[in-house]
DNA sequence: TTTAAAAACTAATAAGTGTTAGTTTTGTAA
DNA sequence: TTACAAAACTAACACTTATTAGTTTTTAAA
């Protein structure tokens, strides 16, 4: 009879969000079933529900524990006494950290969100909708200080978050590139351009 | 007896690819269902088969199309003489432009490729990385010229590439700013940045 | 009006879905 | 060793899936 072994610092529930944070990650939500992430673990999958709840509560867990990580990061950010260019800075950092540490449930949070339910779909548009504005607060208290360019901060934000969401592809290229030069290299680009 | 009817430049089939992108952009691949398709065309499911070969098929030529017209601009882009700050313009103008002109095609290239079946996939990948591995040329030549900094070049065609991926965040927005401003804003903010 | 092809329909298939009920095994404390 | 709870199992349910076969309707040309 096949067990799932909890981890050192971690219920077995926690190690089937995981299993299926790395699942719905590879295949999405909708291409993956019940079966095969029990078939992952070792187990039928009917054992699942001894843990857990139900398959989209397992995507609900993914989602909010990685929106809950930016919005406290951001609450850290936002209270320190400096320009908005070094808060932008450290948000940026965040993300690429985050991208790198825990890649699977970021990037399940960013592509499969779409897929949960009522009332948690609201909820998690509200929460990256409330995150978004803060970073608008940001950049729009740089404009005034002059730090910024007077672009349209919306812009900007979009230009930001998508592109440290580009991280996705960076799986393929970890060992080519140093995360140090990586962070630097994108915070420069983001921040001062390519242009020489 | 309801129909499916051809509109005034495209076949029957390119109606059923229109709408099955529709659905696929909001729902996911595998969240749609061809009874749904059907439905939102006014027709039964099996009556799909009488035009396209299957639901793969359908994903098939929304990605196709989509890298197809990617590749195509390049080709376009590559032979023309200017300078690689120009080309790199070039070339995030066009992705903007297929961002609002075929949006939803160009969502699901970017998040359902997955879904696609062998030999598809492998070509959609290796078309894709040609492109990526095109832009990086064009990067290159501008570092050498010193047009460009010496920052690493497969990261900044991702932070670009990636950023302009982020316009599907705009269509929420599409009223509260202008394609040119948006153009405009962008090329800065990738090309100049966006610190004073 | 007849004829043939195109395109719709109904009905069914085989496979897969999340989840539950009921049962058996396992681990642990008395 | 006994007793109880935790957690595994098997089997099944009710539904949905893409797709096919066979049939009927529609369209358009002769």
């Amino acid at each position: 009879m096949a067990k799932i072994i909890a981890s050192k610092n971690g219920s077995k529930k926690d190690v089937i969000i995981k299993k299926a944070a790395g699942l719905f990650r590879s295949k999405g939500f909708m291409g993956s079933s019940m079966r095969e992430i029990a078939e992952n673990i070792g187990v039928e999958a009917s054992s699942l529900y001894n843990h857990i709840g139900s398959k989209n509560e397992l995507l609900q867990s993914i989602c909010f524990k990685v929106a809950n990580d930016f919005t406290n990061n951001i609450n850290e950010v936002e209270i320190q006494q400096t320009s908005s260019i070094k808060k932008l800075e450290l948000l940026i950092q965040f993300h690429i950290h985050m991208m790198l540490d825990a890649y699977d449930e970021v990037f399940v949070a960013n592509h499969e969100w779409k897929q949960l339910q009522e009332p948690f779909l609201s909820n998690f548009l509200h929460q990256r909708k409330l995150y978004e504005n803060r970073m608008i607060e940001i950049i729009n208290g740089g404009i005034k200080k002059k730090e910024l360019k007077n672009l349209h901060p919306h812009v900007m934000v979009f230009t930001i978050l998508s592109a440290v969401r580009g991280l996705e592809f960076w799986q393929q290229h970890k060992k080519n590139i140093s995360v140090t030069v990586l962070e630097a290299n994108m915070i420069e680009h983001l921040l001062k351009g390519i242009i020489k």
